[in-house]
DNA sequence: GTCTATACTTCGATAGAC
DNA sequence: GTCTATCGAAGTATAGAC
């Protein structure tokens, strides 16, 4: 099915518009929006123009897939190098937009085949790589991999946030602030503050 | 908007087809799979009686979710008289079709405004429920509500499960049966279990 | 009480003009 | 390098035949 139509060059501005559009959506009204013609819309640009830089629909998912996958890991590579690395770690599941637009990934890939295995692939290297992170702080609190496993404490981050996410979206906020302060408090007993934080 | 349209009766057996036939394309395919072609196809029958049956797809929707409520409610009052609730009820959630149906509604709901409310009061009601058993179990056991809020236990069981189940579908599992093994252990520290099983 | 014919809308996608 | 004209498939929904 790969057609010979042309496409346009990837260095193109107006691509990026175009990317930048369908990532807007995608947060705000989740990736059943990311049509050509709403894309195009929210760009200012006409419909066609999305045929144009990108073979089909899935190819402009791909792209905002990888833009996105590229942000969040400057983000965790920051947070890996901060003074308190779990609790930074937290903070970044805790950001809303992001943590929505990994969920829309997540539903992209269970609902399209050709897009499965490139967005699986990409969460378990996320996974893995925050696992490492979290191992290494366990092991110098001197806690047991065994009872708390490195990567059971990432995923657990994830599915937490997750939630939180899923259902603020609802309107539905029953117990929230009691299961983040049981966490934020779990947290503070694997990475104890030195001190009160400058501010 | 209410059309002047005739409508089959409630009662009518086509009507509880259309009405299975959408629950499976749900569970199966997600929400967005329910459409009027899709739902008369899977029932073996023509696209045009979801029309006569419901005033529009909203409606279809709405019974398939009543008809989820009750079943799960069923389920969830058959679980609280359990010999080990807390357990029972984790039994529950981990549920793999079950709670990937109560993901799509929440799915729904984010994303349809006229169905949000009604999703989102059940959702809430669902939590509560459920919040006051663990509360009585914890209770019991003498542990302070302050320090594992029910509400928060119940959220938590909610949120791992859906983690698990999104995953699952997506077709990653990394640390999966870690953070299972993890949160069982903690359920076997709130509840005991008295005595090893007769099978 | 039950089903069919049909209208209208939005979608993804292509060919070809400028 | 950019845009127009246009197609076929699938979606919701209505009016009217049996």
């Amino acid at each position: 099915m790969a057609s010979s139509r042309r496409l346009g060059v990837k260095s193109s501005k107006t691509r990026d518009r175009l990317i930048e559009a369908a990532d807007q959506l995608l947060t705000e009204e989740g990736y059943h929006a990311i049509s050509a013609r709403r894309v195009s819309e929210r760009a200012g640009l006409k419909p066609q123009l999305v045929h144009y830089y990108f073979q089909n629909m899935d190819e402009l998912i791909v792209a905002v897939f990888q833009r996105a996958c590229d942000q969040d890991l400057e983000q965790h590579e920051r947070a890996l190098a901060d003074g308190e690395p779990l609790k930074a770690l937290w903070r970044l599941h805790a950001n809303r937009s992001d943590t929505k637009r990994m969920m829309e990934f997540i539903a992209i890939g269970s609902h399209r085949e050709t897009l499965r295995a490139e967005i699986a692939l990409a969460a378990e290297r996320f996974r893995n790589l925050q696992a490492a992170t979290v191992a290494k702080i366990l092991a110098e609190r001197g806690i047991d991999e065994a009872t708390f496993p490195a990567g059971a404490m990432v995923l657990l981050m994830a599915a937490i946030s997750r939630a939180l996410v899923m259902e603020t979206t609802l309107g539905v906020n029953v117990a929230h602030a009691d299961l983040r302060a049981l966490f934020e408090t779990f947290l503070d007993y694997l990475e104890p503050s030195k001190a009160k934080p400058a501010e």
